[in-house]
DNA sequence: CTCTAAATGTTATATTATTACATAGGTAAT
DNA sequence: ATTACCTATGTAATAATATAACATTTAGAG
């Protein structure tokens, strides 16, 4: 509580509740769903499903992560320029997910979106597959 | 599957709950919540969730109707020829959910996933947008 | 008719998500 | 600094969505 120079923009910083939870999906890369994450996070001092929501849905308001729909799961974000698009890859065997880079792709869509005069906001895909090694076995 | 069962007449017909899920939905034409779905035919002899979910799961596997994931509903296919594959639009202000039926879309999107070699047994498309009447209000 | 796979009925429970309300902290204007 | 405001927090309770387990029935193929 000193010095009054502690210019810090704090409103560009996340909070705690956020910040861990972001952590542990970015070490995890995995999609996690929200209860798994408050387990996870008990000895950080999360309690309660709320915290846990409350946190996710300022994290993908903010693009930091994703929701995949139909496996009510969380996921990092690792495409820096996907805004509130996303894509997915699901694999129906094993359940493994994978974000789309595939910038051929994405501005496929776009591209699609936009000729046909779609006025989107954004889109979510989801492509189920079956993954390599599902495929082999 | 392929068994050896071709065509039995009756592999071709529903049973009593899917047929009065399927009619439901058919005369609703919007997209319906399981448990609405379970409390506008609690008259006609349904009476648990999982009469529901299951008369929903073959619906959805006979390619009869689709669910929605991001809204956790189910809707008609009123485009015969999406096979498993759907694409929608959802207005993030109303709610209203359309089936797609531009074919230049779909086609361009089978294209897209043709042309990057993506082996896509199916997809679930999701684009969010503001609804004519939204827009205007 | 008999066997079997699919569908049913029912109860209980698991999983996912939100409501409601009281409290605390940071920011900006006064 | 005081006020007002906005956002985030903590906690308890509950709503909404979906499945497990098990006993029974139905319907069609052989």
């Amino acid at each position: 509580m000193s010095s009054t120079h502690a210019h810090s923009k704090k409103s560009q910083s996340l909070t705690k509740n956020q910040r861990i939870v972001l952590d542990l999906l970015q070490n995890s890369g995995e999609p996690l769903k929200a209860y798994f994450i408050l387990d996870s996070l008990k000895k950080e001092g999360l309690n309660s499903p709320l915290q846990v929501y409350r946190a996710l849905d300022k994290l993908v308001e903010l693009g930091k992560i994703h929701k995949i729909e139909s496996i009510n799961s969380f996921i990092i974000c690792n495409n820096s320029n996907c805004a509130s698009n996303t894509a997915f890859t699901i694999c129906e065997r094993c359940g493994k997910v994978k974000e789309i880079k595939n910038k051929n792709l994405t501005d496929g869509v776009s591209d699609l979106v936009k000729d046909n005069q779609l006025e989107i906001t954004r889109y979510n895909l989801e492509f189920y597959v079956l993954c390599k090694s599902c495929k082999i076995n």
